[in-house]
DNA sequence: ACCTGAACACCGTTCAAGT
DNA sequence: ACCTGAACACCGTTCAAGT
C-alpha cells in the first residue's frame, strides 16, 4: 500500500496528474493493472490517498513552526507554509481539501488553521468564513500553477519566463486605449513571482481579518 | 460553430464536465465525430472556445453594471456578478481565465477590473496584485462548487443540504479536544450559502485593499 | 490475502475518402 | 469548404481465475 501511493507520488510529481495512470503505476510496480484494485476502489479513491499521503508531511511542518502570541503572523506562517508545498507539487491545488472525510490530514490542516480564528475576536460565523477565505486565497493563487503547464514547459524546452513573455508580448500589442489596465500592469506580470503574488493576496485578507478582530486581548 | 459552441455548453450545463465528449457533442448535432475537429483542434479549445462564448454574456452583465464614485464598491459588484455567473455554471470556475489570449472575453472582464484599480492610489505592482487576489478570492471560492458533485446529487436524489449534512454529522463526531475548531464551526458549516462564504471572503480583501489605498482622491 | 490476463466500454485524435 | 466511417492508441473498471 505504501510503495502504491510512493509511486503514484512519484508519477503525479514528474509529469503532473495526466501522467498518473493504472497502467503506468502497475508498471511501476511491477504488476498488473488490476492489483491496484485491491487498494484502491477507484481512481478518485487513489489521487484522494496520494493526496493525503503528501499532505502528512504538510501538516507536520505546519504543526512545527513557531507560535507566536499573533495569531494572524501564525496564520500567515501556516498559509505559506501550505503554498510552497503546492508550489513544489502544483497537481496539489486540484484535490486537497476536496474531500475532508477522505483526507484526513487535509482536516487536521484546516482545524490548525481555525484554532487560530479562535484566539481572535470573532463569532463562529465569522470564524468559519475566515478560515474559508484564507483557504480560498492558497487555492485561488495556486490553481494557476495547477493548469497543466504546456508541454514544451514540462519538456524543459521553454522555461517560465519565456512562456509569461509570450504572453506579455501579446497584451502589450493590445490598443492601449482599450486596455489601459493591461499595459499599466504588462510589466509586473512579466516575470512576475507567484510566491509574491500569493502573499500579497494573503495580506490582504490577513489585514482585513485583523480589522474585523479589532484590538488584540493583550490591549483589553 | 455558434450551434457547436451552444451545444457544448448546454452539455457542460446538463452534467458538468465530464458529460462534454466528443461523442456526446456530435450526436446531439446529428453528425459524426470527427467534423467537430473542422472547428476546433482539440478538446482543449473546445473547452476554451466554450467558456469564452458564456463569458461574453458575463462579461456583458458586468459591463452594464452601473458606476458609483467609489472603485471599491464596484469592484465588488463585478466580483459578485461573476460569482453568481459560476454559481450558476460551476464548470466554469475551473475553465474561465486560464488561457486569457484564447479567452478574449476573459481578459476584457480582467480588463474592467483593472480599470477599477487605476482609480485607487496604488503603485502598477500593487494593482496587478489587487486584481489578481481578487479574481483568486472568486476562483478560490468558486472551485468547491465546480468538484464534481456525488452522482447522487446530479440525480437529484440527495440535494445540497443533505450533502452537506452527512460532512456536519461526520465532524461532530470527532472528538472536541482534538478539534475544537471543527466543532466550534459545524453549526455554521450545515447548510451553509455558498455566495455568503464568498462576499465575506471578498470583504476581507477588499476590506484590505481599501486600506491599502488609503483615503479617496476626493478627500484629499 | 493478494495478484493476474484478458476483456469491456469508453475516450481523444487521425486520416483517407467523400460531397 | 465541410463532413464521414473506420481505425488507432489510449483510458478506468470488471471478472473469472490463479496462488
Amino acid at each position: 500500500m505504501e510503495s502504491v501511493l510512493s509511486e503514484a507520488v512519484a508519477l503525479l510529481d514528474e509529469a503532473g496528474a495526466p501522467a498518473l495512470t493504472f497502467r503506468a503505476l502497475a508498471q511501476r510496480l511491477g504488476g498488473g493493472v488490476a492489483s491496484i484494485y485491491w487498494y484502491v476502489a477507484s481512481k478518485d479513491e487513489l489521487l484522494d490517498q496520494a493526496t493525503d499521503h503528501v499532505m502528512g508531511a504538510v501538516l507536520a511542518d505546519v504543526e512545527g513552526l513557531a507560535r507566536t502570541d499573533d495569531p494572524i503572523d501564525d496564520l500567515r506562517e501556516m498559509a505559506v507554509t501550505l503554498f510552497d508545498a503546492i508550489v513544489a507539487r502544483p497537481w496539489l491545488a486540484a484535490y486537497f481539501m476536496r474531500n475532508t472525510t477522505a483526507q484526513s490530514n487535509s482536516l487536521r490542516l484546516y482545524e490548525r488553521l481555525g484554532e487560530q480564528t479562535l484566539r481572535l475576536d470573532l463569532d463562529a460565523r465569522q470564524r468559519f468564513h475566515a478560515v474559508s477565505a484564507i483557504v480560498g486565497v492558497v487555492v485561488g493563487s495556486a490553481i494557476d500553477l495547477g493548469q497543466e503547464p504546456p508541454q514544451e514547459v514540462l519538456d524543459g524546452a521553454v522555461d517560465r519566463d519565456e512562456f509569461l513573455g509570450r504572453y506579455a508580448r501579446a497584451w502589450r500589442e493590445l490598443d492601449p486605449e482599450d486596455f489601459p489596465f493591461v499595459h499599466e500592469i504588462v510589466d509586473e506580470f512579466d516575470g512576475h513571482d507567484d510566491v509574491d503574488q500569493f502573499r500579497s493576496a494573503l495580506e490582504l485578507t490577513l489585514t482585513g481579518l485583523r480589522l474585523q478582530a479589532g484590538p488584540p486581548p493583550s490591549s483589553r
